[in-house]
DNA sequence: AATGAATGAGAATTCATTCAT
DNA sequence: CATGAATGAATTCTCATTCAT
């Protein structure tokens, strides 16, 4: 059914794009709809396997088992939207600037891939284990890179020195992660403008919020 | 709210019907600790028993599963942490003073109770049913109370009327989330200090974060 | 609640009726009841102690376990309507007159003792075990008595002495059996004529096709 | 009667597809057995799964749990029964001859299927719930089948047209089911003779019995 | 004698994972 | 490579029974 709708191309991007590499795309996109849908502990391999057109025993010719589904989403996913991240930052040409890609950036990602944001926001902290052992690297990959821009903004005299750049960023993430799960959770009609109005409160807010004190 | 309703000893007086609540609070106190440490969905439920010193079919007997011990966690003790935080709220003279209740209480809420704390940030959101179904309204409780104390500030003056009060509450109870979530996470062995640090440091941010523009 | 509700002696009658007899009978009533109603398996003992009136732990003072209830009731019910059947038998003048006696008895005991009849025609045969062991000696006794009204029929010249007496009574109590099934499964409503009626047809059956072949 | 049904190769031709329903068989057929030897409620599925030669989980593919198997036992074999009566007592040229059938076929049934003769006996009592949602349709479509015989018997003028075909239908089979159960409790060592003599003699007492009143 | 809270052995069922085809 | 039937370990929850009060 779902088995021969993509007839050619993953997206033909990159070239590396085997079959081999279709299906487990395949795999984890239909796995993020599902985590997203009905939580890690509620989602059967079955269910994965049937979402991305299948076989059950399929899943195992490409993941070492259901645990390594939802890393596999981390490390995929984050890792590339880090690669993102990073380039935008770079680019940005002011603190400012940088801190609104970030807030952006991070709250946009909902717009475009809900499930994934849904995914990133609960089932990242679903089990201890994947959290401690395999999110944590990563997310404290994701931390740093906002305190590095906090960083830069002191360095510009811009941000209170005062301030410790790690918990900054740990405010910032937390606080757009909050925003991100209450509108997740809260009435799915609201209108992504929402999201868009939060995003641009909250930048404000930080960046009077950490400015230097004058005085 | 039912911490103080037998205000004088624990087990003295009477002894009878008694009994049955100490043993709910036990279950209670060995989930919260179980939970803390394996997370809710690698908790046997034979573990809370045995830690709780009570046999298996006992945990039945005060609660309908083992979902609803999770449940159970969330209704006690978060609401008795919103009465807390309430009355706490009302006394503070100023709004500043009422928004550091609010960012002190909510980590220093850690500081003496870290296994809650950890199945506050971590539990709450594995299973997206129990989230969504039960914790949510609590938690809707906990970011109105927040957004009750911007709205003040709002009237006072101080805080800048274009801000969405809950956004601000979002953001804030979101960044001492995940303020909590690294430091539960991290190094355990970092000292309290460093709560206390990140504490402060985060009133000021969203003190002058908030302020009303004087333009 | 129901405690209380029989202030005085259960029926004055006998004499040896104390207390704990009392409860006996009390536990046992409420037994036939609740068996009747969800079957022997799907009884919990604590169902039949609030529909006693009584402990859980107390139905143990009076009843080894949940086996030996469901026991006794064969034995004390069953074994006086034994008694009674005996001697209606005896005190029937002629053949016939002792099989209407059985066949009349034995629906009979449906109008008057519903309960116990599906007890009797159903839960009999819940347990093999129970069944093999306890009732099995019962039910032939009774079957037993039945076929000695049979021999007597023979030795009259009125039964053909060709059948076998105690095939000849496991069948009718069968039949008997057989309808007091399908009346008690089937709609409740149906008045108790019909049963009246199908014993009459019963007995006449039996009592034509039983027979001496006159040839 | 389900034994040669499949006339040729057990598991030669095709070879797919084939499995499933073999398994299904086989775990009916454990079933069977294992009820029939130690009764519903003391049956574990475990016990069925080890009788079956498969694993405990594999009865759950091809049930939806215990009470099922149970009930499938019925739908299957009754199902079956009930063709292969409907048949023969179509084929019977005389109302004698029909209810000869009748009476052959449901104790001839106990010959072959001891077991399963233990199960229609004594299991099928064992659950209300099952006995009255499940079994009971096709109880009445086999009590119907009896009764149509015997109407034909008083269209013929040979049954007496005042008895209800009903009540002699549910006694012929209480009469042929007592007889089964005795014998299936009663010791098993007793030659299965006495099992076609009593079939004749009930075949004589009801064809006598429910003969036609001259006079 | 009576109670009913506590017990804990036991059972049905689920579901991640394997492996013969 | 892919399949999906089969596996069986693992877990929640039930409920007959006990025993301190």
């Amino acid at each position: 059914m779902s088995k021969n709708e993509r007839p050619f191309s993953e997206d033909a991007a990159g070239g590396k794009g085997r079959k081999s590499t279709d299906k487990r795309e395949r795999i984890l996109r239909a796995a993020i709809k599902v985590f997203a849908r009905k939580g890690f502990y509620d989602t059967r391999v079955s269910e994965i396997a049937k979402a991305a057109g299948v076989a059950d025993g399929t899943i195992y010719l490409y993941f070492e088992n259901k645990d390594a589904v939802l890393i596999s989403i981390f490390e995929d996913r984050i890792t590339k939207l880090l690669g993102v991240l990073r380039k935008e930052i770079d680019d940005a040409p002011s603190f400012e600037e940088k801190l609104r890609v970030v807030v952006e950036r991070q709250l946009g990602l909902l717009e475009g891939q809900r499930d994934l944001a849904e995914v990133v926001t609960v089932n990242l902290r679903q089990s201890s284990k994947l959290l401690k052992q395999y999110a944590a690297p990563l997310f404290t990959e994701y931390l740093e890179l906002i305190a590095s821009v906090v960083v830069l903004g002191q360095r510009e005299g811009i941000v209170d020195p005062e301030l410790s750049p790690r918990v900054v960023a740990t405010a910032l993430w937390g606080a757009l992660d909050g925003i991100a799960l209450t509108w997740a959770l809260g009435d799915k009609a609201s209108r992504p403008e929402a999201l868009r109005r939060a995003a641009s409160q909250m930048a404000s807010v930080f960046l009077d919020g950490v400015r230097a004190r004058r005085a």
